[in-house]
DNA sequence: CAAAAAGTGGGTTGTCCAATCCAGAATCGG
DNA sequence: CCGATTCTGGATTGGACAACCCACTTTTTG
């Protein structure tokens, strides 16, 4: 493991991507490894070489995935310390939605619901790819709050921000509409709004 | 199909109710017919003399699932007009989840998760299982608009209640406790009741 | 350049599981 | 009581797929 050499970390790359690609796509049973081998051009027992198994794949694709999520969300996080960042980090989230034809649902949340009843280690590795989520969120709620501008709870409205992107996802992805999403969005940061002092109003 | 006598009809519940509680425990992809079989304490063919295939065994889970859930929540449907309804509706939903150690998640939405991504016709019927639950919370929320005690549009804050109520679920099953469900549901209220009239607060 | 690592391409094994078939016994409904 | 239905218990087929193995070539790195 300690020696990776730079095409070799390149190929154990392009079996995660694959992997998480297929997985997203068809769930995590019907991703076969031949599958994934096949979409990651590469020749019969590579993937072995890279992972014990397909669990120790799925926990890579879970790590993959986590940082995906948080790498496309880096550039609004920094701003979710206002309503007009909270809002633009919204319009961001529905319209990767919109662009994805509302198919997939959360990459990390879809694997969670996949794996939580009989995958122990893996349900982990997804608990705290949620918690880092969450903290991200929480960071920009507490500013608010230690700035004097936020009443209540940060850390449960961030816990009730992030439940109910999920839950809109969920509904999205079922329903191939976007309009949970947004509406669920909407009114959970409607809510937060709500909680701003007077001062801090625009 | 016309024909089933009492006790082919105790049968087939008998393995649908097992399918059931397997598919909810370990997920669908998890729950093996002969599982089913042995489970529902049945022989052989009996699956087959009841269901074309695997997939037919899965609609009815769902269609099982649905009635379920809206039967278990029935009692308190009719209260949702009013915040302690509400509440009491959110005791309910936690209490049942402290029951079940968190595990499992939502009966239809990890169903959902499950097949949303490679088995339309499931998801269809899944979708219509949510339409169904969201109308239920839509009826109380509009009651109360509709005597003028509570501001905004029902349907949308209904459908914020599903979603957090989802999310909620999601993440208290990942994270085995509840605390994002009591969260989430305790936020979303917090919300309807910040667009009471002020006529309509207690 | 030499050793280590990466990679090829194919084969193989074992297991699991959905799906089908059958012959006969028990039970039920008219 | 007679025909239809339900049910038993087992056998079997066919396919999918994870996991493992191997002989050999190519590439990378120190």
């Amino acid at each position: 493991m300690g020696s990776l050499t730079r095409k070799g970390a390149a190929t154990r790359s392009r079996i995660v991507e694959a992997a998480a690609q297929l997985m997203y796509e068809r769930g995590v049973s019907e991703a076969t490894l031949e599958d994934v081998r096949a979409a990651a051009g590469v020749s019969g027992s590579q993937i072995y070489h890279y992972f014990a198994d397909k669990q120790a794949l799925l926990l890579a694709v879970i790590e993959y995935q986590t940082e995906a999520v948080l790498e496309f969300q880096a550039p609004q996080f920094g701003r979710l310390d206002s309503m007009d960042g909270l809002r633009q980090w919204r319009d961001t989230l529905v319209e990767f939605q919109r662009r994805m034809q509302c198919r997939g649902g959360c990459p990390i949340g879809s694997l969670g619901g996949e794996v939580a009843e009989n995958n122990p280690e893996a349900r982990l590795a997804v608990a705290s790819g949620f918690l880092r989520w969450e903290q991200a969120i929480r960071a920009g709620l507490t500013a608010m709050h230690e700035r004097g501008e936020l009443d209540g709870d940060p850390d449960d409205l961030a816990l009730a921000v992030l439940a109910a992107l999920q839950g809109g996802l969920l509904l999205t992805q079922i329903q191939r509409q976007v309009k949970p999403l947004e509406v669920a969005l909407d009114t959970i940061l409607d809510h937060v709004e709500s909680r701003l002092v007077a001062a801090a109003r625009g």
